[in-house]
DNA sequence: GTCGCTCAATCAAGTGATTGATGGATAGCG
DNA sequence: CGCTATCCATCAATCACTTGATTGAGCGAC
């Protein structure tokens, strides 16, 4: 974003597109190989990228965007510079892998859930998995404010991001919706509103446990706020 | 934070303890001075010192701290790094005096509310002036969340947000027990509890609005918990 | 004349990215 | 099978520029 500098010496021009041409296939073999070499896969190819991604993840959640080089990021996973480079043309593309697998953490890491659960319990179990992400994977939350942060500027992030949270919004209007047609929740309630309400909630939840950590009482008002939509 | 460099030259330490033992009076004396130039100020040392934090929020809004460059607040005020240093010790200094201005402007920045109005008016009205200060000042919610996600590892930026913190969520919990002793909200709601909700619904409604400001229903989910908080 | 304010010049440590080369695996050919 | 042509993954070295901070001097005012 602030480096782009133009190339300095043109030579190999033709090597380095080639290069970047067969970056962009890089992805696809990945999922095939994996699927053939079962487990040797993850010290090939995929695995780098994926060590550096992690690496990236872990170190944004303890330095923040703001501090994150590219050399921290390598040395980190134990390789140089210009191989990071190898599999990332820019920072700014490792930064949009991060969200993606910060995304799929998002959507994948959740306390089970008992089968049958109504709908009323499955609001509540919504929160339940919030402290159960907290628990196993305290970086997450905040890699997801430091990106939402990113996102104002970076467009890779902001179109992740974005989808990231109509999906969850979704999810929770889907519930809610389910709970006003069981009886769970008011019946003058509007899904989609209710939903805005119960994910800004969250998030801003997370925020302020993030400045304020022991003061902030975060399990009671999210049970208050559920209980606010039951029908009166 | 990452600079830090030991002093290369130990000369003029003398002056160097004595300029920073300066700085710190040098606060006291723009209140007094201001209040007996009363016009002429502005261009004074206090001016300087403020056109640097005006300069520095903006371009935090702007650019966010990621991308903040000492040389670029000189700039913008029209001022060589080294002036800028000399109102500033480090760049974390200018931060924290952002912080402060953001505070007051938070603080200050409300839309005019109606003499005699009920609690309830008043929680709307906090809506009102949300939306006021988002059309007014753009600039502060940008600022304010850039400043959260710093809180973390800038101590100085952590107290005073944690302050600012604490002063909005005092003030709604004393609107809202108002409310709930005029008849106006719901008399089993815990003040605390529910100024938790409101506070936490408020700072993620924004930071949702920041990365999809078009499908985010901030006015009508706000409306909603409100309407949530009377009586039933 | 000294005190507050300012700047040009410079420092030292970065900072993202590039280059050219190298060891090793794989494929192609006779 | 043996030999070479590619390609993949990697690195040391370096580029061109950034960045927060410092120094020492100049200038106007009181």
């Amino acid at each position: 974003m602030q480096r782009k500098r133009a190339p300095v010496r043109p030579a190999r021009k033709a090597t380095g597109k080639a290069s970047a041409a067969t970056k962009k296939s890089k992805k696809a073999p990945s999922s095939a190989s994996a699927a053939a070499a079962a487990t040797a896969s993850t010290t090939a190819t995929d695995g780098r990228r994926r060590e550096l991604v992690l690496a990236a993840y872990k170190l944004i959640a303890e330095i923040g965007l703001e501090e994150l080089r590219t050399r921290d990021i390598a040395a980190k996973v134990g390789i140089n510079i210009s191989t990071l480079h190898y599999y990332f043309e820019t920072k700014e593309d490792l930064i949009a892998a991060v969200v993606d697998h910060m995304t799929e953490l998002f959507r994948t890491l959740r306390a089970p859930l008992p089968a049958g659960a109504t709908a009323l319990e499955e609001l509540r179990h919504a929160f339940v998995t919030q402290a159960y992400r907290r628990r196993v994977e305290p970086s997450l939350e905040v890699v997801v404010q430091e990106m939402m942060m990113r996102a104002r500027r970076d467009e890779k992030v902001r179109v992740r991001l974005e989808q990231m949270l109509l999906g969850w919004n979704g999810y929770v209007e889907a519930l809610i919706a389910r709970g006003i047609a069981s009886g769970d929740f008011a019946s003058d309630l509007d899904p989609k509103i209710a939903a805005a309400i119960v994910t800004a909630f969250a998030m801003g939840s997370n925020v302020q446990s993030g400045v304020r950590p022991s003061s902030f009482p975060q399990e009671a008002a999210y049970e208050r706020l559920v209980a606010l939509l039951k029908p009166r």
